[in-house]
DNA sequence: ACCTGAACACCGTTCAAGT
DNA sequence: ACCTGAACACCGTTCAAGT
């Protein structure tokens, strides 16, 4: 191909970030050296991104997308039972995406303006809100709002997780797998919010 | 006072971390600017710091050193009210020092060598630890191991704290103040921890 | 429309030299 | 012992110029 028109360049930068947090930590990615490995010069990913931060973006946009995907895949039936698999599915996702992860919770530009990510996250949030409505409507948990049932959920599931890939578990000690912890955590919340 | 032997160096550029840290976030900070604002050189942290990341460690372990000393605060003698404001006094801590806590678990340079900042961050862990010990021994929880039932606190604490700090808990159109969260998700675990 | 090349300001880090 | 000044490599971003 010519040095031109590199086809989807964009598409080579997310990938190309992808491997550089996954290699060197959020911390360690620079543009420059994602352009490199585009094979591009420094300045040709402002035709495609407003700043590195919009790049880091997109990566964190994907990484929602994906979470979504793994959270759909989730086929329980019984609505308690559903709802531990989804834990189970969220921290088993966030452990094996770990640096991504911390892109998409890491201290980035969340600003009210660059809220396009939150479409994919809002969409993951939501199978969750939507188990907890049908776990209402069987019963299993009692009626309110839904959030109130939620927040603690997807806490205790961030919590472990992020734990988890900054390796703080470890520093305490606890060695447990999160998988195996958010099981059982997010079936004693559950618990809690029987009648 | 002369331009040389400026004192006290040390704690001045760890003060300067702070408020930067505090006003541009954990990104925004830059070792230049620290030593600019304590009025030396570029290069005069180096005395002090072996680099960036060990100069964030240092504001870190301050960090762990004021949560612990949050959590030392609780005077609470029940053991299940004990730990429920064990909690409320973890996120309140995260939520008036967010910029500070961002940068005690962010993505920053925990290498197995860089144990500093874990003395103060195992001190404050072993105030829960302890308080779970206590409640074992007074019968609100059922015997096992000690990390069984903190792992899921702290998760649950850690969650809520970082998710609120980072404005996640907005961008889902959570609103509950942390703390009345806190409270409420320790209670039910507590309760899920008895016999 | 998409990319390059050069430029600018800024930063982390090193080191010889100053007091 | 503690700090400065200059230097180096690197980065984020801009912009005129190339295809």
């Amino acid at each position: 191909v010519s040095p031109y028109h590199h086809g989807d360049l964009r598409r080579a930068l997310i990938d190309a970030a992808l491997d550089l947090v996954a290699e060197n930590g959020p911390k360690g990615f620079s543009l420059t050296e994602a352009a490199r490995r585009a094979g591009v010069s420094a300045a040709a990913p402002y035709r495609h991104f407003a700043s590195k931060d919009d790049l880091l973006a997109a990566v964190a946009e994907q990484g929602f997308d994906q979470l979504h995907a793994s959270l759909s895949e989730v086929e329980e039936a019984d609505p308690a039972t559903r709802l531990v698999a989804l834990g189970v599915a969220y921290v088993r996702w966030a452990v094996a995406h770990g640096a991504q992860y911390q892109v998409m919770f890491g201290t980035g530009s969340k600003r009210p303006e660059d809220v396009g990510w939150m479409r994919a996250g809002e969409r993951a949030f939501a199978v969750l809100t939507g188990a907890i409505a049908d776990a209402q409507a069987a019963g299993v948990i009692r009626a309110g709002g839904v959030l109130e049932f939620a927040t603690p959920i997807w806490a205790l599931l961030h919590g472990l997780a992020s734990l988890r890939v900054g390796g703080d578990l470890g520093h305490v000690g606890i060695t447990e797998p999160v998988d195996a912890v958010a099981a059982r955590a997010v079936a004693a919340l559950l618990a809690s919010f029987a009648c």
